[in-house]
RNA sequence: GCCGAAGUGGCGGAAUUGGCAGACGCGCCGGAUUCAAAAUCCGGUUCCCGUUAAGGGAGUAUGGGUUCGAGUCCCAUCUUCGGUACCA
């Protein structure tokens, strides 16, 4: 007899296997084009078909390569892409990379070596390792965002919000020529002033100001020493995170986009968009529209006013002190000239101070409540009295005006800071449900009725709070006091980086400061080769391309400007900021459609089918809920405003994949041991080190834990169908989950079993024993089965559809009577899951093609139906037994089974029977006593 | 602080509208097979009491509530994770 061990493991499914056979079927459906899609007007392309648009967030493809984590999300797109193709839909699903940012850059300043060199390479890595677990991707549109095609794309977009305003009156983006044309007609007014009495230097100045891309100054954190701007999570006590250098933060001149005017849409138009609830409520926030008042209040002693913005009008009868932002215009007069009661010093002191702190910071001594006296005193228009101003970093100058008006009685923060600095508090609103309430111990923030609120100017004694508002802002305007006003937490977006490695402006500006546009023709405009890319050390902020001198320095004609507008050979500088790394993940969806288009930003015909309502389906990370998605609207609804797109939204349908942790080891103190220094013995964990009993705890996959699992490792143990299935089982897709290499060879084995339950582990050969005549059981189980991965891939509820695969096999398995026929169905339910094996075995049942485009199959639903069913009967919601009927019977025919039960019989001897609950094919409960 | 999500066996997790809690997988235990082991196949596995069994009791973070019936709904509390803006 011959037994060894080779010879019977030869044809078992295992890592040699799966690697050969999926290397072979990527090979072919490579050279096959298998996952090319055309688009409409190509010679083979249905246009008839649905379609279905799945993308995926793009990665930045980072030196480190893959980890485990990454293809969760694509593994999730890449199952619900095949099943929509094998359901006859024409599917777009793309790739590219996010290939502009920060850690290039960073490695450029480090070795000299250019960031498009380890750039390309890095993502070869990736393309390289995503190729390898077989995802369905269209490669042919593959692009990177730092493609000199693509961001002359990017370059036009920003162009078009340069040349472009917002006409508030229609609520929407317009060519800037629509204002100019409006202004000189008499259609449109200035926001003060007559049109035709400004000078040509304020027309140009006026229209400049109205532009969607524009110069603004906004406050930065500039570290001279590294010569950079730094972030605000960069910035530790006012020193630098990396060395510890000192940052302070002033005002720069850069681009910013005029996204603020789009907030009513960007808020309105969550409505109709399919998202998860929690990303919705955080761009509502984000964007954070309120309705309150402007509202003035004059200065003692001086004809200037203090202007706040409040959401409660309502309680300006309790406003007992004002507070400005140390940033606010008037502190610098008052530091200047201060008046008698206030110390100049200590209030030039507190400003510097505040000023450079972070608003992280700021937020951390929320307790402590700084602020100093202004020396200046303010009336209440309400009550008349003498109010004074205090100045304090809790107001911030980016919100409102940069001062408020102060309800201690009824704003927590007010409460805190008039506790503090023994400040009046007077209560103008009263609970209605909580009377006994005292406003000494705590503040009431809630709505109710106004109390301690008439003068001999105006009264809302006893109104409920919305209709002391209305009358309040009726009176305010009245006497022109103030004005009702809705206010956004959203500012305006900076857009300029004073980076090297992102896309550069393509705009100059000649000797007096003017900027041009750089014209279509001459875009792109190339990211100039530096000799060296690290920062200088400097006192005022410098871009980085500042150093391509000969790049720079350029003239009119050169750089591509209109020669209308300037002769081309007058001398000009080219912006030397760079766009952020926001600027080429704005649009990237559009561009997938045509991705060889040179004549425009995408073909129109193509944009028009693949976007139609939307991308169908967009996965990635929670943590791009707020910033990527909403920038990105905002520029899909400028471009659909300026005709160049046809929706209004760009993504349809979204989808959050969980974060893939890692088990981590904490010792007694909390801190955390590296995974490569601990043992496991009896289920227990150890310090190699000490011995010590260390606990397994979830945490982040990072390099300085050693917690960080390779794909291509768990490729080669077990193959890519093995890592794809196992990174669904793990639980629901948008869930968090820790991954346990120790898990994963329970649904290798499962392939193993579908692999043995068509082929003859001894011979490689097809199994003689599949049935020719359908079983029963096995018929309804794949029916069942067939309705479950059905239903549960749309929902992406991948963890159940594979159970019920599992739950399939196991009973195929131990009935041995499976059909050729029922197998070919199987495979095809398992084939978006673990393509390669399932077209391996399709193939070897004498399947046409790819599997990939055979026919999704269907069931009978007559077969899920049994004729008889279990039903537990409970006895006051105790299952006490259960009986067998018919799935058709009547209650009395149920009610009658359940109590001839004998176990029932037996217990009902002692009590009386209230009432029978009988839910249909689910449950008897007989409620008694 | 505020907002959001979530707490179910030894572990990852199942559970249409409130209707048999623990599907499926891992691990563990037992059996078959084997000279033996691996692999495979079959069976068991929430906890406690019941020496086995029949059976009984408890149980979905904690404490209350609604209901014939609650993991699911309501109120309060605790813990963990994610986001963040002292937003007037």
């Amino acid at each position: 007899m011959n037994c060894k061990p080779e010879l019977i493991e030869t044809h078992r499914y295992c890592a040699e296997v799966a690697n050969e056979l999926e290397s072979r079927w990527q090979s072919a459906w490579s050279a096959d084009n298998l996952n090319v899609i055309g688009n409409p007007g190509d010679a083979d392309f249905d246009s008839s078909k649905p379609k279905f648009y799945c993308l995926d967030m793009f990665p930045y493809p980072s030196g480190a390569g893959l980890h485990v984590g990454h293809p969760v999300g694509y593994i999730g797109s890449d199952i619900i892409s095949r099943f929509k193709r094998m359901q006859g839909f024409n599917v777009l699903h793309p790739m590219g990379w996010d290939a502009f940012g920060l850690p290039a850059e960073q490695y450029a300043i480090e070795t000299g070596i250019h960031p498009a060199e380890t750039t390309r390479k890095a993502i070869d890595t990736f393309r390289g390792q995503l190729q390898r677990i077989g995802f369905s991707y269209d490669w042919s549109r593959e692009f990177a965002t730092i493609d000199p095609e693509y961001y002359k794309w990017t370059q036009w977009i920003w162009l078009k919000a340069y040349s472009a305003w917002f006409d508030p009156t229609l609520k929407k983006a317009r060519p800037i020529t629509s204002l100019i044309e409006g202004l000189d007609c008499g259609e449109v007014k200035p926001t003060h002033g007559k049109w035709q009495d400004f000078s040509e230097d304020e027309k140009t100045l006026y229209i400049n100001e109205q532009r969607l891309a524009y110069l603004g100054e906004q406050i930065v954190n500039w570290c001279p020493k590294l010569g950079t701007v730094l972030a605000n999570e960069e910035v530790i006590d006012g020193l630098s995170e990396r060395g510890g250098f000192p940052v302070v933060r002033r005002p720069l001149c850069q681009w910013m986009f005029r996204i603020t005017s789009f907030a009513d849409r960007l808020l309105e138009d969550l409505e109709d968009l399919d998202w998860p609830q929690s990303t919705l409520r955080m761009q509502a926030e984000w964007i954070g529209r309120s309705e309150g008042a402007d509202i003035d209040f004059s200065i003692d002693g001086s004809d200037a006013s203090i202007r706040v913005y409040t959401t409660r009008p309502d309680t300006l009868f309790g406003v007992t002190f004002i507070v400005l932002a140390p940033e606010h215009p008037i502190v610098n007069e008052l530091i200047e000239s201060p008046p008698e009661q206030c110390d100049g010093n200590a209030l030039d002191d507190y400003v510097t101070q505040a000023r450079n702190r972070a608003d992280v910071d700021r937020m951390a001594d929320a307790k402590g409540k700084s602020g100093v006296f202004s020396g200046l005193y303010a009336t209440n228009p309400a009550t008349g009295n003498c109010i004074p101003v205090w100045i304090a970093d809790y107001v911030l100058m980016g919100y409102g005006h940069g001062a408020i008006m102060a309800v201690p009685a009824h704003d927590q923060r007010d409460h805190a800071f008039a506790e503090a600095h023994d400040i009046e508090i007077i209560e103008v609103v009263k609970s209605k449900t909580n009377e006994t309430f005292s406003i000494t111990d705590k503040c009431f923030s809630g709505k109710g009725v106004a109390v301690n609120s008439a003068s001999e100017y105006i009264s809302i004694e006893g109104l409920d709070t919305n209709e002391a508002m209305q009358k309040i802002i009726a009176w305010l305007v009245e006497n022109n006091i103030g004005v009702a006003k809705v206010n956004y937490r959203l500012r305006d977006w900076l857009f300029s980086r004073q980076r090297y490695w992102g896309e550069p402006f393509p705009i100059v500006f000649d000797a007096k400061g003017n900027h041009y546009p750089v014209e279509e023709s001459h875009l792109p405009v190339v990211l100039p080769n530096l000799e060296n890319y690290t920062p200088a050390e400097s006192e005022d902020p410098t871009p980085l391309l500042g150093k391509a001198t000969d790049w720079l320095h350029t003239t009119a004609g050169e750089a591509g400007v209109d020669p209308e507008l300037l002769c081309p050979d007058t001398p000009v500088t080219r912006e030397a900021n760079t766009m952020p790394g926001w600027a080429g993940s704005c649009w990237y969806e559009i561009r997938y459609c045509s991705p060889q288009c040179n004549d425009r930003f995408v073909a129109s015909d193509a944009e028009n089918y693949w976007m139609g309502n939307g991308v169908d389906l967009y996965i990635g990370g929670a943590e791009h809920a707020v910033l990527h998605l909403l920038y990105a609207r905002f520029w899909h609804k400028m471009l659909f405003d300026l005709g160049e797109v046809s929706c209004n939204e760009p993504f349809q349908k979204l989808f959050h994949q969980g974060l893939l942790t890692s088990f981590s080891f904490q010792r007694t103190n909390k801190s955390l041991v590296p995974s490569d220094q601990v043992e496991e013995r009896d289920e227990k964990f150890f310090e190699i080190a000490t011995g010590e009993e260390v606990e397994r705890v979830i945490a982040k996959m990072s390099k300085s834990l050693k917690n960080i699992v390779n794909p291509d490792d768990i490729i080669s143990q077990y193959g890519a169908d093995t890592l794809r299935l196992y990174e669904m089982y793990m639980g629901p897709l948008e869930a968090s989950a820790p991954w346990n290499t120790r898990d994963i060879v329970g649904v290798h084995r499962f392939l193993q079993r579908v692999w043995r339950l068509c082929t003859d582990e001894h011979t490689g050969k097809m199994h003689a024993s599949l049935q020719d005549a359908p079983d029963n059981t096995i018929e309804r189980a794949l029916a069942t089965t067939i309705a479950k991965v059905t239903h549960d891939i749309p929902k992406l509820a991948y963890n159940t559809a594979i159970a019920s695969m599992i739950e399939f096999v196991n009973t195929a398995t131990s009935t041995s009577k499976l059909t050729a026929d029922q197998l070919n169905q199987f495979v095809r339910l398992l084939a978006p899951f673990a393509p390669h094996i399932a077209q391996e075995i399709f193939a070897k049942l004498g399947g046409d093609g790819y599997i990939d485009v055979a026919e999704w199959p269907t069931f009978d639903p007559e077969k899920l139906i049994a004729d008889k069913v279990e039903l537990p009967v409970q006895i006051m919601g105790k299952v006490r037994g259960r009986v067998s009927v018919s799935t058709n019977a009547s209650d009395e025919e149920i009610e009658k089974a359940a109590l001839s039960d004998p176990n029932i019989r037996v217990l009902l001897e002692t009590l009386t029977i209230k009432k029978i609950i009988i839910v249909p094919n689910k449950i008897i409960n007989i409620v008694a006593n």
